[in-house]
DNA sequence: ACTGTTTTTGAGCAATCACTCAAGTTATAA
DNA sequence: TTATAACTTGAGTGATTGCTCAAAAACAGT
């Protein structure tokens, strides 16, 4: 009935995006260029065009698979603890840890986070880039807050605690902890500022003032 | 004695470098091109490079004035209130009104940082730029830390305190900020957040637990 | 082998990039 | 007025940008 079956794709869909997501958090999206991707995604133009439809688009879905995987990474180490503010306050630990490990065969290519990277260089000119990445900042502050409200309703936290602003609280001590280990600064620094924010939020102030 | 004098220049510097650090602003060093720069400054390619040598070394000349100014609003800020923390919580404040108030007729091309956004943007093919920004961002925290350490002196800090650790915790409050003001966010959440993280550095921390 | 379908190739497209430079313009001092 | 020096101009540089498409290559079923 079926005619013919054509040939296997030679490139895995999943691994091309991988590498492509590492490529555009290193470089950013306009530094990073199609020869640049040809030469790390080890393809001609053609193919990715024909892949992925335009360097935008290869974009988001670059931006997609690295999503998945910081929550993917985040979820992982909320539950291996029982408390939520445990959980979190060992992320930031990791955070800070991968950071300044970055010197020695680090497979992250930054350490700030990608969606905050993209976030601050994405103008008006690429409006469908604009919109993804203020979507995927709802995602990960909604899911948070569900861990959160989750966390309270097992009574794990004051029943009068608002989760949402909890949630932009310890997103935001994230989002700057890894932007500050992106300067060119001590290891010491980065561990002493993700302690300090730990404290700070789980309510021991002793550590600094 | 002196042969002749010439004429004097069309364009002054100062204003000439206020645009351009706006414009760098809000599109970022490599979404800039030089025709952009052209028509903002309302200068040709031959003027502009015969007065800036290079559209890197006109980005940071553009970066050094927007440095300038944030500092200058910072100090007005702190210098109006008579303790530190006062002076600081207002400031947040400040950030936070606005970026709230970014849709009606604002100055600002962003709500967040062009320190911050290029330090996320710039990479390792213009190493003097990743230089300048660094060395920026330790001149802030300097700064920031004597600020503190004169609190101290005066007695208004506990004398146990370390400032330089203050100082990075608040700087990376300031920094949240203004990256998470930068999403499409409710004009409620960014001024919520500006107070969740005064309490929490001024130790109430009713607000949010 | 042969056919049919799909993927891959890579030369090459128009447009844009950062940048140059010879010529023109404008102001000052003699 | 004239000479001189600084500033401005804008057409044009080679290189690079994102992207296209006709042809070649690689598989699966007959």
């Amino acid at each position: 009935m079926r005619p013919d079956m054509p040939r296997t794709a030679r490139h895995d869909h999943a691994v091309t995006l991988e590498r492509a997501a590492q490529l555009f958090w290193e470089k950013g999206y306009h530094a990073c260029s199609l020869k640049d991707l040809e030469s790390v995604l080890d393809m001609r133009p053609g193919s990715i065009y024909a892949a992925f439809g335009s360097k935008e688009r290869l974009f988001e879905a670059a931006l997609m698979t690295y999503y998945q995987q910081l929550v993917e990474g985040m979820t992982s180490v909320l539950e291996t603890y029982d408390g939520v503010l445990d959980g979190l306050s060992a992320y930031l630990r990791r955070l800070a840890a991968e950071a300044t490990g970055m010197g020695e065969a680090r497979s992250a290519p930054a350490s700030a986070c990608m969606l905050v990277k993209t976030l601050l260089e994405v103008t008006a000119d690429t409006p469908g880039l604009i919109h993804t990445v203020n979507q995927l900042f709802d995602r990960i502050e909604n899911d948070l807050t569900e861990v959160l409200e989750r966390a309270r309703n097992r009574g794990e936290l004051p029943p009068e605690c608002d989760c949402a602003r909890m949630a932009r609280l310890w997103q935001a001590q994230i989002i700057a902890l890894r932007t500050f280990a992106h300067r060119e600064v001590d290891v010491e620094a980065v561990e002493q500022l993700a302690e300090d924010m730990i404290g700070l939020l789980r309510g021991r102030r002793a550590s600094v003032m």
